[in-house]
DNA sequence: CGAAAGATTGAGGTGGCTCAAACGGCGTGG
DNA sequence: CCACGCCGTTTGAGCCACCTCAATCTTTCG
């Protein structure tokens, strides 16, 4: 059994840290995202009245986990793997809103039914609550629900951001927009000369993402890359010499 | 994901309920978004320390009030008018991530500075409470935070319905789907058959919600024209003859 | 090793942008 | 009361960034 991990001794930042083994687990305790979660603001012994109310799955890659429109019955927190959040028009037209990973929660709806579509990009791991269980978890805690209000205040700058993304940015600016996003993701705020990402999602899941064609993505990956500013390894993973220079980009300061 | 945000509890569709002459006045048990603002949330008795807390402004058409990336001081509830808020690139391009008018918060911040810019479209009233205040009275009053949770959770659906407009959708749809939207406020969930929507913002506001120029928001208004689904009386002020075929358009489900 | 999915590249088309001009309402001042 | 100027809106003409369609190449995985 690992240390009690209190909110004072973690980093802030998302851990890749994951116990292998844990499929089974109740005890939240020792929860691979304790230190993230949204059950990192209780204490111990609240903690246990969270892991009678949370039952832990496991998603397979492309499985569509919440169905748009669906009734929102459930609310989840991820522990492990990446989701993508998507809104689709009728004739299949798709944008994802946002990737989650580790540590974040996954469910809030205004109304009975989710507003999104939620789908595994590689195996996932997750703790589901029912929604009455929920409701009853936050009248007893106050405190989860101000982490819930701070996590939601966090989505909502996310958001704001990537609709000045779709709305005003060039294609090369939203896909280096996405690359340094991903360095801030691995790295935190103190990214390093020559940093290295590695993602889990298809070019065509960056294209809805950012709103443009997989062949936009392609090809402004490759004028990149062309540009000296990224380098290939493989289709998932690319290093970047000057972060400081993509992120100029990313923001529009280039000429 | 929320606890409470089940349909009962949710706030209902801001209205019209405006008193004049209140400009002076500081007992929020007689304010005029009672019925909508935060302080909805809260018992007679716990409004009289909120109005202690609270200062009424006026802020005229035009004039910035939040300034992108200031410090981060205070929280506002408008309790008139209509307010846009927007981020901007460092060339001048400009996205306005949402309009706010009556009952509605402003100021959420994740870090100690805005992440967005906010100025008033007409003549704008609003209570505005310091942080430190705030802070305190949503520690006091832990239905007031469930209040913001939910808010925040609204906020959050109409940010992912938005980022699927700027990602996804042609210039005709967008334009009727703000169209649509303005009856929406207007109307609530109910909108009748010709139907007339009056709105404050330029056709540059328009463009810069919608991820457009001003050129293309006219054109595409001459063309919902001509095509019979809407008509223009003044330039402000707009008539709709079936509100159900322009929400058809709205959500890309014509040819 | 082979099939299928994903990624890249090319050629050509187009929706919305840019540049430009004209129009209209409204407040101001003569 | 009208002339003027300002600002927002509309309309036109031409262009370009990104999309569409299509072929090829690469990676993944049974």
């Amino acid at each position: 059994m690992p240390p009690s991990l209190t909110a004072e001794n973690m980093p802030v930042r998302p851990r890749r840290l994951v116990i292998a083994g844990m499929e089974g687990c109740t005890n939240c305790s020792v929860c691979e995202v304790r230190a993230n979660g949204i059950c990192s603001a209780l204490r111990d012994d609240e903690l246990e009245r969270l892991a009678r109310a949370a039952v832990r799955i496991t998603v397979p890659p492309g499985h569509i986990f919440i169905e748009e429109g669906s009734r929102a019955t459930d609310f989840f927190n991820i522990t492990g793997g990446t989701v993508k959040l998507f809104k689709s028009l009728p004739d299949g037209r798709r944008q994802i809103t946002g990737f989650v990973s580790i540590g974040h929660f996954l469910g809030l709806a205004v109304s009975d039914r989710y507003a999104f579509g939620a789908e595994a990009i590689d195996q996932v791991k997750l703790c589901r609550f029912s929604r009455p269980k929920l409701d009853s978890l936050t009248e007893e805690f106050p405190r989860m629900e101000r982490r819930l209000l701070s996590e939601a205040a966090n989505e909502l700058v996310a958001a704001q951001d990537q609709m000045l993304l779709l709305g005003r940015k060039t294609a090369r600016e939203r896909v280096s927009s996405f690359l340094y996003g991903q360095l801030e993701n691995h790295y935190g705020d103190v990214i390093p000369a020559d940093a290295r990402i590695s993602f889990p999602m298809t070019r065509a899941d960056i294209a809805d993402f950012l709103g443009l064609t997989v062949e936009t993505v392609s090809r402004t990956l490759s004028g990149l890359r062309r540009d000296g500013l990224v380098t290939m390894n493989a289709g998932h993973t690319i290093s970047v010499p000057s972060p400081a220079r993509l992120r100029a980009i990313a923001q529009g300061e280039e000429g």
